[in-house]
DNA sequence: CCTAATAGGACTAAAATGGTCCTGAATGCA
DNA sequence: TGCATTCAGGACCATTTTAGTCCTATTAGG
C-alpha cells in the first residue's frame, strides 16, 4: 500500500520503552506510593536513570503521571491505576502511533482506488486499540481479574453498514 | 523489563512489507486467478519487482503460497483465502514475531522475580495474535462479512486459574 | 541446452530505537 | 537571596531494523 506515503509513524508497536513505562507505573501504583523522584524510581525498577527519566517525561506529556519540580519534587500517578489503559501507555511512550501508513493521509497512495486492503488493516488496528483500551494498568500489574468487553476483530472487519460493534 | 535480553524479535508489528503481502495475496485470491509470476504480480500491484519478489519468497516459506519454478512457473495460493489468517501473513513476512522480549528466554531478565508486568504484556500479545488469527484473508480483501469470535483481551489478562477464555 | 522462472542470501541506504547528556526553569529551604 | 534539588525539553549518538536491490544457484519446459 505505501509506495509514496511521507514519513508517518508506524503502526501498533509494543517495545522496550513501553515495557519500562509499565514497570515504572506499576511502582507508582503501589499502595501508599506517594511521590517518587526519578532517581528513586530508577533504583526501584533497575532501569538506568537517564532512560527512566526519559520515560517519565513521556508519561507526563501523555498525562499519565503528574510531576512536581524543584526540591522535594517527584512523580505521582495522574489518575487512579484503574483509569489508565494499555493504549494510554503505548501512546504516551511511543507517540500517537499511527494507523496504516497510507490510510492516515488519504489520497497519497496510488493504489487506493483499486484496493481496499489498507482500509481493512486500519480497521484491524482500530479494533486492537479499542481492545487495548479495555486493558487497565491494574490488570497489567496483576491485581484485579476484572473483565471488560474487548472489541471483536472479525466483527469490526466485516462491518457492513448497519452492523455495529458493541461498545 | 528488558535490560539484558539478547537480541530477540520484537513484539507485534505490522509494517509495510505486511501491507504489500496483503495486496499481493489479494490478487492471488481473485476468482480464477491461477498462477501468476512475480513479474505479473509486481505489475498488477504496482510494487517494485525486487520487493514483490522478496515478499513472495517470504510467503512461500510461510506456506501461504505455492510456487512452481522454471519456465511457466509462478505462484498460487497454497490454501483457500478463507484459510489464511492475518497472523499467518504477519508471521510469514516479518518472521515468527516474538512475544515480550524478556519473556521468550526466561531467566534472562534480572527483574523477573519482582515483576509480573512482562508476563501480562505477553498475555496481551497472545490474545491479540489469537484475535488476529480469526481475521481471514477474505475479510481483509473485503468480501465475506463473516464474524468469528475474537479473544477477549481483558479476560485473558485477568485469567486466574480456572477462568477459561472461550476459544 | 537454452530460456523462463523461483530460491536464497549478501549487501546497502535510510530510518527507528534505545540510551546519554546538557541546558534551562521551577521549587523549597536555609 | 542564594543554593541545592528535581523536572522539562531537546540535541545528540550508537546500534539495530527495515526496505529495497542485486547476484548467483536451481528447477522446469520446450
Ligand atoms: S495500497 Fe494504499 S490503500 Fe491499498
Ligand atoms: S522486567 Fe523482565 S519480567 Fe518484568
Amino acid at each position: 500500500m505505501v509506495l509514496n506515503a511521507e514519513r508517518l509513524p508506524p503502526m501498533l508497536r509494543i517495545s522496550k520503552l513501553t515495557d519500562y513505562a509499565t514497570v515504572i507505573l506499576a511502582r507508582l501504583a503501589e499502595e501508599g506510593a506517594g511521590q517518587h523522584t526519578a532517581v528513586e524510581l530508577a533504583e526501584l525498577t533497575g532501569i538506568g536513570l537517564p532512560t527512566a527519566s526519559k520515560v517519565l517525561k513521556g508519561l507526563q506529556r501523555g498525562g499519565l503521571v503528574a510531576s512536581t519540580r524543584g526540591a522535594r519534587g517527584g512523580y505521582t500517578l495522574a489518575r487512579p491505576a484503574a483509569a489508565i489503559s494499555a493504549v494510554d501507555i503505548i501512546d504516551a511512550v511511543e507517540g500517537p502511533l499511527g494507523l496504516t501508513e497510507c490510510a492516515s493521509h488519504p489520497g497519497q497512495c496510488g493504489l487506493e482506488p483499486s484496493c481496499r486492503v489498507g482500509r481493512s488493516w486500519q480497521r484491524v488496528n482500530v479494533a486492537i486499540r479499542r481492545a487495548l483500551g479495555d486493558v487497565k494498568l491494574t490488570q497489567l500489574i496483576g491485581r484485579e481479574a476484572n473483565a471488560a468487553p474487548a472489541a471483536d476483530l472479525a466483527v469490526v472487519l466485516g462491518s457492513r453498514p448497519g452492523l455495529r460493534v458493541r461498545s
